[in-house]
Parts: structure tokens; sequence; C-alpha cells
DNA sequence: TTGGAAATACGCAATAATGCGTATTCTTCA
DNA sequence: TGAAGAATACGCATTATTGCGTATTTCCAA
């Protein structure tokens, strides 16, 4: 799916917080360039904008990390819980493993290094209005590793046993707990097809029964 | 930072691994395209693609997920076992939370749609080979929400269906894909008695057969 | 083009699983 | 203490699964 194609509202009705005038203008004249986003509203600080929010209607704001008072992580958890549909882009200097986690909890559908040029950015706007979200390249490996490193899975020589293509669809329906005759009736093949099949599933998995061999299966990832 | 500006080595050596001929060629057009590019090795599976990737000073790899024999998550990693420099971009038509959750924890270092027009691709490539990591707006959107939710649903909507004690240890027989005589000499009870628990299993989650059970009780936390 | 793997298909035979009825014993709780 | 549920147990009948042998066709790569 290509996101950036989809439809959108028109105008989008852009919000930007940012505390630093500089950054701010910078912003603002990237957003500028995009003939179907339009400014509604800037706010130095997380208690401006928040306070001003509902006078606009507004799509989605593109929210500084880091600002005096109210910061953009308290921010965002604000605007996703008052405002859901509203989504948020997260901006900031430093791709910090602390911040980006606590962005993503609050609710942010993106997070983008400021330095990011007006068309990658117009880009991520687009994405995200869309429905899908929008990270940095730097930023899309850390969340990489956030979701890696929990988890801490143990490297697994994971197999595939010599399956075919077609024995491992005969495997998804097996885990599907589907019976030999309604499988071949989904696959349009015969009884005694299924059978086979199965059967040479059971001799490269090494087991003897369904059970079996839709748990080894799953073990290493074939279903 | 921009990744895609920083000094790469020239020319980047790509392999390709496509078991359809259809998407591989649209995947060569693509790389074609790029003139620091150079396709160095294509396959048509996993086996293939381990086989000959010493052979060749691989940069990168563009991994199909899905392949007859050894399918792109096994293969990238056994590939970042053994050549853990190697970049791999997993290549999907489907954006479905466990390829993606599987092909992160393989080791994979970006997720895109194969639709993904030219120009995406490239950048994915230089974002990944410059450290960072590539992946479609919807694809992040899923991957924040895997972060999002670890994985744990709470209890609410999870059932029991009144099932007892003795049942539930039924059932994490089932599980290990024992027969029923087994079940009944590791219970110290007798085939019949077996049967008689099974039925009133079956009848509790209105199931009719092991592989269903034990999917159903999996689905709700049972075992 | 040709050999091998994969997918297709069926028969025979044995074992496993399922559905329903019935019955006894044991525990637990009102 | 008495009723209800749980656990135990078996018989009969039917369907499903598994194992092994054999065979044809299709497709792909050397």
């Amino acid at each position: 799916m290509k996101f950036a194609e989809s439809k959108l509202r028109m105008p989008i009705n852009i919000a930007i917080a940012e505390d630093n005038s500089f950054a701010l203008k910078a912003c603002i004249d990237k957003v500028n360039l995009f003939p179907e986003c339009r400014i509604v509203l800037k706010a130095f600080n997380g208690e401006e904008l928040l306070e001003n929010i509902a006078k606009h209607s507004v799509d989605l704001i593109l929210m500084d990390i880091q600002m005096p008072g109210m910061g953009g992580i308290i921010c965002t958890q604000k605007i996703k819980q008052n405002y859901p549909q509203i989504k948020v882009l997260m901006l900031t200097t430093f791709d910090d493993d602390e911040n980006i986690f606590h962005a993503i909890m609050a609710g942010a559908s993106g997070y983008l290094l400021k330095e990011e040029p007006a068309d990658a950015l117009r880009e991520s706007i687009m994405d995200t209005l869309s429905g899908g979200a929008a990270m940095s390249a730097g930023i899309a490996l850390k969340v990489l590793n956030l979701l890696r490193n929990p988890a801490l899975k143990p490297a697994e020589i994971l197999e595939n046993f010599g399956l075919t293509k077609r024995e491992l669809e005969l495997l998804e329906h097996l885990k599907n707990g589907l019976s030999y005759e309604n499988i071949a009736s989904n696959l349009f093949i015969s009884y005694g097809t299924v059978r086979k099949h199965i059967e040479n599933i059971y001799r490269k998995l090494q087991v003897n029964n369904k059970v079996e061999a839709i748990r080894k299966a799953g073990d290493n990832r074939l279903i």
C-alpha cells in the first residue's frame, strides 16, 4: 500500500509546537512549501498548544520533544487522550532511546529528526495522515532494537526441513484444524493427495501426527 | 542525521532472493535504475542464496519473505549468523504482524512492501547501508503497535469455558501430541477416562478435534 | 531435452479418534 | 447429610488418521 497516494481531506491543518523560534521558523518554512498544508496554530510549549488546540480543526501536530514547561511527550499523551484522531509527529534533534520509547508509548505516530529535508517531512505527513507511521532511518533502527532486546531470543537455529511450498500450505490448513477431506476440497485436490502430502510432511519433520507436526512447524516458524 | 548522504563504498553489491520470476524481474528493473548499485546474485529460495552468497561480496540482500523451501525469515537468520555485516531488507506483499515480528527478530534491517516505487527502494537501501533501518509507512505503524502492546491482552475477553483442573491437564498432554493411550498411561487413568475427559473438553470448547481444541485453548491462554 | 523433484492420485490395512449412552465412586459445599 | 459436580470407567458404532506401496503427470534446472 502506498499511503502517500491516498485521498486526504484538504487543506491539511497543521499545528506546530516548538519553543525555539529559529527552529520554528525553519519548520514553518518547510510546511509552507506544501500547497496542501495550512498552518493553523503555533505554540511555544505544551500548555499553549493544549489551550488553543480546540479552537482549530487540527489534523496533525508537529511536536518538539523538548520544550520549557510541558514537554512534547506529556503533551502528546494529553492530546491523544482528548483528541485521539489528531496525529502527532515528534520532532527532535536527539535520537536517544528513552525519548523514542516514551514518545511511542505516549501515542506519537512518528518520530522524525528535525533536519529531515522538506520532501521527507511532507511524505511523513502524508503517510501519517493516511494511516501509517513515519520514522527517520536512524530512529527506525532504534525502534527495531527496542523491539528485539526486551525479548532477547536466544538465536535458536531454525530449520526448514526441506518442506516444499505446497507442503507448507498443507501445514497451514492442518494448523487450522481442518480434516483431510476439508483440506482436499479447499485446495481442489483429492483426499489421496492430501494424505500423501501429509505423509511427506511427517517424514520430513520426523513426527507421527498432526499435533506434533503443527507444533514442530510452529517452533521453527514454518507456519 | 541524513543517512542517505553518508559516503558509501561503491559499487553497492546487491543480492536478490525471490521465487516469483515476475516479481524478481520487477525488482531487478528497479535496482538497475540505481547507478550506484550492482546486482551480483539472484536466488529463487533461501538455500540457493546461502549456497552462493560466499562467492560474492554482497552488501545487501533484498529478500522475499515467502519462498518455497527455505523462506526469507529462516534464511535471514542464517545470513546474520554467518555474515552479520550483510544487511537484509525484507520484501513482502503482506504486512501481517507475525511475519514482521519474526523478520525483525531474525535480524532484518528493514521491511518493505514489494510495491514500493523505485525511488523509495533506493532511499531504503541507502539508509540501511548507512546504518539505519527502513520501513514502509504501514509497516512502521505495525512495529509501533507491536512495541506498544507487549503481546499481552488483558484477560477480560478470555474465557475459561468451565474447564476443570483435570481437563486442563488433559489439554496440556494433547498439546504435546500424545495419543489417548499415552495420556492414559501418563496420568495413570484408563483409556476410556481419557476419552471421556476429551469429549467433555470438546463440548465445553465447542470443537470437534484435537487441533481445534489446542488452538482454542491456546488463544484463550488456557494452556 | 531430459532426469529428478514435486504434485497429483489411489488401494489396502491398521490404528487412532470421535460421539453417545451408561454407570460408579469421590469430593465438596450448602 | 444430601445433592451436584468431578473423576473415574466401559461398550458400541462410526469416522478420521496414519503407514506403505505404487503410479502418472507437471515442472524446472542442468
